[in-house]
DNA sequence: TTGAAAGCGCTAACAC
DNA sequence: GTGTTAGCGCTTTCAA
């Protein structure tokens, strides 16, 4: 089946492809009779506009690119669910690329993106991602692109995130109000706002419950994994045995927390509790249920499409574009880890 | 800063754009020097040839799509970070899509696809996909498309699957070998091939070592869900008491049995061995730790991409396709739910 | 109301 | 060795 194109259509309706063209797009200086012909006859011929070629002549490719720091991690492929969700709804096909927390692949994968013309780039940072010249450098060039979840302020351009400060300090809240006092915080690796921001959310609880801060019980899990988890617990058994509190950066880490602690026989919760963050499926697996911090990765998702479609649009009809920052809600999930 | 283009560059230079193409690309009619000349303005100027002018000349747009049931899920997530990874090693972009196992929307993502002329499609069918007609006509008219994961034996082309029988039969006959008499299995929802392989796995291992099948201890699981698990583990609790092991069709559902098992106190291993299947995070945080069969989930994305990739290339060589069937394999992976 | 012509950026057959 | 030309399929002036 070779495909139809508007020259074929208009070759066998004996006119011109530029009436062909006009008529399928409704335009008002066509006959009537001319765009029911057209119409019906690439209908019938099941005719479809070729992507390529619109693209070219048009300037954009209805397509965006979509960077994202590790797809196999719950939070992250709902966010991917949630941009190709919305994306769809305007057209858009989305292109997934993987940066694997790493500065240089996310340079690489900006220049492949580009490269295939895509319309924007939605973008979490790499952990490792130092400076931003490639960035702004795009930004300044009128490039649409929005950053998500892994952000920073020293970029000039719109943003979507959650308020990782409220929600660290609500967590916290929640632990100092079922009667909590001495409560640990796990944070992840130093460089990401989320690590900074989950941390001064964490201070700012205690502060603002005048309860002393200190240092000696913030661990830091360099991998966020269940290992550094369970480490750490057996540190907070060894040396820290008043804690009665684990607020974690993430349930994986949370959850080794909790195992450790379990294979040292402490309860949980009523010896300590346990907060995570994220709202994996796996929170709801381990034994007692995990409490944690909900995320919403498809929202996200589908946020940040919205923006950058906005911007795209915007950047087309030379309307001026204004950068805004669309904070998401988090909600507490309280489940069995906690008293 | 405005695009480059040839034309720019043959303008600066004074020579046609034809030329400059030409030494581009190596081609051995253009002279040594105008090569250099023309790459090292090419290069200073940083010049990208137009990805989307190429692809309508050459009428092949370096991209593939991806249709994947869900994308928020362990294994599929695997496929998706599989795929991008062996597609980029060849310049290939991927755009995902998602079927969310509805027939409907997989004709509507396929249609999409071939819209914005993607070279090849990576398809695992949607379980309430029935008729093939939408796809059969596709491989006809000679379109690159390979099925990986949930396939049918109704469509010839090229597939990539795992051996869902062998491995269900390993994952039994473990369980024979440890001294389980009455196996129950927890079958996902009827349609799928997976579903059908797995439970055949299953039947032959008991038939293998003279154990008698017993329909009343094969249990569907609708929604493959947690949910479904524990509903089954109480059902198997009240009727099935002489129960000794619980083959389920994946880890969530497997897990389930064993929570709502847990809850009515048995004991896990001792009374009642649980293996599940796909080995997700997830088994690793159960307690005990489930065992499981591992399901090569990046493993198979890649290999999907390797025999698209060679189809579309045989394609453009005019050579002839072979469609073949690779099986990749999987591994029992032990761990403390089972005795 | 219609169509010819130009051009998006690139490639390739062919001529010089 | 280099340039001319034509064309991939589409859109959009502008002239008829």
């Amino acid at each position: 089946m070779a495909k139809i194109t508007l020259k074929k259509i208009a070759e066998t309706l004996g006119i011109s492809v530029a009436t062909v063209s006009k008529a399928l797009k409704d335009y008002d200086d066509v006959s009537p009779e001319t765009k029911a012909k057209v119409k019906s006859l690439a209908e019938s011929l099941n005719y479809k506009p070729n992507f390529l070629a619109q693209s070219l002549r048009n300037q954009e490719s209805k397509t965006i690119g979509l960077i994202i720091p590790e797809i196999v991690h719950h939070f992250f492929a709902s966010i991917i669910a949630g941009v190709i969700n919305a994306a769809k709804k305007k057209g858009y096909l989305v292109i997934t690329l993987q940066s694997g927390e790493s500065y240089d692949f996310e340079k690489k994968q900006i220049e492949l993106l580009l490269d295939k013309n895509v319309d924007g780039i939605l973008l979490s940072l790499a952990d490792n991602t130092v400076d931003y010249m490639h960035l702004s450098n795009l930004i300044e060039s009128g490039f649409p692109i929005v950053l998500y979840d892994k952000i920073t302020k020293s970029i000039h351009c719109s943003k979507v995130v959650i308020n990782d400060q409220k929600a660290a300090f609500n967590a916290t809240q929640y632990l100092i109000d079922t009667g909590c006092k001495k409560i640990a915080h796990v944070r992840g690796p130093l460089k990401p706002q989320t690590t900074i921001d989950r941390f001064i959310g964490y201070k700012n609880a205690l502060k603002e419950n005048d309860i002393e801060f200190d240092t000696s019980i913030v661990f830091e899990a360099p991998h966020l994994s269940l290992e550094d988890g369970q480490k750490i617990a057996k540190e907070i058994y060894k040396n820290h045995k008043d804690v009665d509190a684990v607020f974690a950066f993430t349930d994986l880490t949370a959850t080794g927390v909790m195992v450790g602690l379990k294979e040292l026989n402490v309860k949980i919760p009523e010896e300590v509790s346990i907060m995570g963050f994220s709202n994996w499926l796996l929170t709801r697996i381990t034994s007692p249920k995990l409490s944690t911090v909900n995320q919403p990765g498809f929202k996200m998702g589908k946020q940040a499409f919205k923006v950058l479609y906005k911007e795209i649009k915007d950047r087309k009809a030379k309307t001026k574009v204004e950068f805004k920052t669309v904070e998401l809600p988090t909600k507490l999930v309280i489940r069995d880890s906690t008293r």
